[in-house]
DNA sequence: TTGCTCCTCACGTCACGTGAGGTGGC
DNA sequence: TTGCTCCTCACGTCACGTGAGGTGGC
């Protein structure tokens, strides 16, 4: 029966001698014999053990965890188990990563796009990005509460024009105008805007928000601060102050 | 301008107090203030510039990487550099992470299917997943050596047949048997077997591989070391003998 | 005065890597 | 005898977490 020494060990296994020397001290594997100047020498089961040992950590398992597997007595019973959990954590990291790359992705993007990119700018794409769930969803539960009043508006209409029947036009527009102005304040009171300028998070007047040119995510206006007057992005702020985004 | 203390930088920006601290130790956020009593107060810019490195460590980047990011003069020359680093890291960990999922799915269907799956299996498993490649390569090369003379196989015994033209076929029998056996000694130099039971690796006997029963990836031998017979997986192995695998 | 927050050490995490200074074995 | 390998401390990595023991500020 071949003995192999440390180094031997850690060239068939492709790792350092600290490895090895690291996994006798944590108990992991424990050489199976000592040469009289006290050098560990391990056996052909030894080396079986040890790939089995590096393989388990190429699966990203936790040295203890294999430590524990292979004190069971029944190790087949907790492999599985441990496999679960591993597995489990390796999809939590895998979209954690693809969270990472996203916010790499966009810094990239803005960085391309974006004429006079500061550092400062970082923080505004942080905002829009943290807030882009919520202003998304606003904007699609306003679309869904336009769909029932626009349906009674060209009801309305071509009733009014097929049998002449008026007063349904007019129940409409006793709907429609409050549900115009409310929404348009409840959506002024849920955004904000960032000045490309001096990066600060402002809240306009609701007649310059009202008036202003805009696209569908910015809008031109006048920074309260440094009174740049440009487009601004728009993000989702909790109602009250600025202060508080 | 309102300031900050610790625990309310640490508030607004969902990190431990520790946190805080550990980046004024660490000169990447030191506090634009004292009080007299020796405790950190942040301005509105400090609160600002947490964001951003916030933001940036959800991106992954190292701390000393976002301390040299703003510690230097032009930033908007070195932050590229950075994620394009940062982005080649994330992909190299993905794929990590691929190869990690890949071994774990392969250890438990092997749980599955074999009925008395042992910790010793792990290690065979290795063997066939490191070898899967080369073997498969190999198995590929000899099917694409094998085309051409296949091709004047049918060739020879179509104008066998059509023109009378015998020799052809004669042609092709000095060429093929020769080739079937060089192959046959080839592919049988470059695999090795493992056992089930004890997990040995084995090279038998030529005749015995010949006459054995065998499906794509195994083989019906017996073991020389533990004597069971029985299906063995067959993998890839360099030439000479077992102990080098 | 009483909580609450904050302060600074100082050690722990995880799986080793990297020397330092000394020794075994061919 | 000379390289080469191996041995054991002991500290470093990375971004904090977790107490301990003491103090500031409302």
């Amino acid at each position: 029966m071949s003995k192999y020494t440390t180094g031997e060990i850690a060239k068939l296994c492709s790792v350092s001698v600290r490895t090895v020397q690291y996994y006798d001290s944590r108990n992991i594997l424990t050489p199976s014999e000592l040469s009289e100047g006290g050098r560990r020498l391990y056996s052909e089961d030894d080396l079986k053990k040890m790939r089995i040992i590096c393989f388990l950590r190429e699966a990203g398992l936790p040295i203890n965890s294999i430590g524990e597997l292979f004190a069971e007595k029944h190790p087949e019973n907790i492999i599985s188990i441990l496999l679960e959990q591993q597995e489990q954590i390796l999809r939590e990291e895998f979209e954690q990563q693809q969270k990472k790359l996203s916010i790499i992705e966009t810094i990239k993007r803005e960085l391309k796009d974006t004429p006079n990119f500061s550092v400062e700018s970082i923080g505004d794409i942080a905002h829009i990005m943290k807030n882009k769930n919520k202003l998304s969803k606003m904007r699609l539960t306003m679309v869904l509460t336009g769909i029932p009043v626009t349906a009674l508006q060209w009801i309305s209409i071509i009733l009014w024009i097929t049998n002449g029947l008026w007063w349904l036009f007019v129940v409409w527009a006793c709907v429609a105008v409050p549900w115009g102005i409310g929404v348009s304040i409840y959506y002024f009171k849920h955004v904000a805007y960032i000045c490309p300028e001096c990066h600060e998070i402002f809240k306009p007047s609701f007649r310059e928000v009202f008036w202003a040119y805009h696209t569908p995510k910015m809008r031109r206006l006048t920074c309260p601060k440094c009174r740049h007057k440009g487009l601004c992005v728009e993000i989702y702020a909790d109602g009250t102050d600025s202060n508080n985004c």
